[in-house]
Order: C-alpha cells, then sequence, then structure tokens
DNA sequence: TTAAACCTTCCCCCATAGTGGAAGGTCAAG
DNA sequence: CTTGACCTTCCACTATGGGGGAAGGTTTAA
C-alpha cells in the first residue's frame, strides 16, 4: 500500500509517517519503480504500537530507543520497563511541582482578591507579585 | 549601570537581560556614547518582578502583557487575576492529566512484571506496551 | 488529453526560554 | 602597545512533535 493508505487505516497524516522515518521509528521503505514508498500491514502495526507507547507517555526517541532494539533480534521488555519506570518517577516529580504551583496560585489568588488596584504602585508593576511568600 | 553590572545584581546573565528586551520585557535602555546599554535601580526592580511572575508560572508573554499595561498607565491588577485564575485551571489540568498517566503507567508497570519476555514476539515490538486498556 | 489527486524532496515555520559562538568595537591597567 | 575584560550585533542551535508550502513527477478517471 502507498503513503496515503496508510495513513487513512492508520489515522496518521502522511507528513507523520515520513517524519516518523526520518526519526528512525518506521524503517526505510521499500519503493516502487516511480520511487513511491511501499507499505505493508506491519508498517500499520507499528504505527499503533507508536501511537500506544505515545499515550503511556514516552517520547519519540524513548520510542524509537525501543524499536531500534527490537529490530536488532533483542527482546525490549527489559528497557521497556527501566523505561516505564523512570516515566513514572519523571511524572509523580511533575505533579509535585504542579502541586506547589497550585498552592502558590491560590495564595496569589486570594492576595489578589485582598489588595486594592488603587494602592498598586508603578514601581511594582502589579503588587499582587511580589514576593516569592517565604511562608514555604 | 552597564549590563555586566545589571547581571551580577539581578542574577541574570546578559544574554538572557538582551534576550528580554527583545521580548518587551525591559524598556530599550539608554546607552553610553559608545552604544553600550545604561541601567537603573529601576530595572534591576523589573528584572525581580519579571523572577517572581515565572515563579508564578506565568509565561514571558504574559509578564509582558502585564509590563505593557503598566508602561500604557493602567494597573494591571484586573489582568493579573485574570492570567492567575486561568493559570490556576491549566495547573490543575494538567495534574488532572498526569494523575491519569501515572494510572495508566502503573498498570503498564505491573503487566510488565507479570509478562514473560519470553512471549514478546517481533510483531508486537514489546507486548507490554499493547492495547491502549479499555478499562478506562 | 487533461485535470484532479496522488506522490517526491526540500527547506522553513510554530512555541518556549533561553544558550553558544563569531566577528568586531572599547576601555583600563600594566 | 598590548592584553584582558568588557561591550555590540547577528545568526544558529537546543528539545518536542510535527505543520506549511513550493516545485516537480505520476497516475487515474473522465
Amino acid at each position: 500500500m502507498r503513503i496515503g493508505e496508510l495513513a487513512t487505516v492508520s489515522g496518521h497524516p502522511t507528513r507523520t509517517i515520513r517524519f516518523y522515518e526520518t526519526r528512525g521509528l518506521l524503517p526505510e521503505p521499500t519503493r516502487t519503480t516511480n520511487g513511491y514508498r511501499e507499505y505493508n500491514e506491519g508498517d500499520s502495526d507499528r504505527l499503533d504500537f507508536i501511537r500506544n507507547a505515545q499515550t503511556a507517555g514516552l517520547t519519540l526517541a524513548e520510542i524509537a530507543s525501543i524499536i531500534r532494539l527490537r529490530d536488532d533480534g533483542t527482546a525490549p521488555c527489559r528497557h521497556v520497563n527501566e523505561l516505564l519506570d523512570a516515566k513514572l518517577v519523571d511524572v509523580q516529580e511533575r505533579i509535585a511541582q504542579l502541586g506547589v504551583l497550585r498552592t502558590e496560585l491560590n495564595q496569589l489568588i486570594r492576595r489578589g482578591r485582598s489588595l486594592d488596584p488603587e494602592d498598586c504602585t508603578v514601581n511594582d508593576i502589579c503588587h499582587i507579585l511580589r514576593p516569592p511568600d517565604r511562608t514555604c
């Protein structure tokens, strides 16, 4: 099948399919005599895999590293487990950071409600956003 | 004071100070006869403000919009309140999304521990990352 | 035959917040 | 007079996941 059909069955735009090829996510396909890319079912499966992996928060580079292992003949399970563990740690850290930010924002919003815009001076730019509240 | 000194007192690299100027966060400074930028205390205060606003999760573009209002002679408090409200919503959404992702990752990790790498086939690439678990 | 719908490669663009380097001007001390 | 520490501008690059459009070749259906 040609790239347009693969795009239809996989749900990725043709541009994205070519882009994935440059990133090593799809193998260089065989070409028809006129230079058109030729794909098969396996390529569609691979695109599904990529989408699933992206859903799990993996970057294209990480997904490429998994695929490289598989193409080298190694079962990538171990590597996948490591990636998932690291990703979980990463996600937990980001959640924690966002939690801190949420607290900070709530404080600033409360403060904004208690301050009078009349008191906001030119030098402050805006007095709501002043000190990095030393309460923490 | 020249840019190097402002860099020292503000804690921002000179490159960043020039960069902020291009983004409208700092006014175009006066120049000495040889073309060097001349700064004063107010510029240092403004850099402090920028840092505080960044701590609150505002982007440079948003901070610039606040500064523009102030420079136009309008107290930006109202606008700041709106930005902070929107940012809080945004942060809460991201936390929720990351929560979903964390759940997904935990499921995948548990799954990875229960699957045998021996069963991982070439077609799967890796069987751990298979279906977008329809359990949700 | 010809127009639409494909396909190809190429290079540039988005946002984010800067960082790096090159090539050149200036100024103070030794 | 020269060396080092400043300063200037300009252009390119980082990571992320693509999108836009140009310029050209091919195929398919009317």
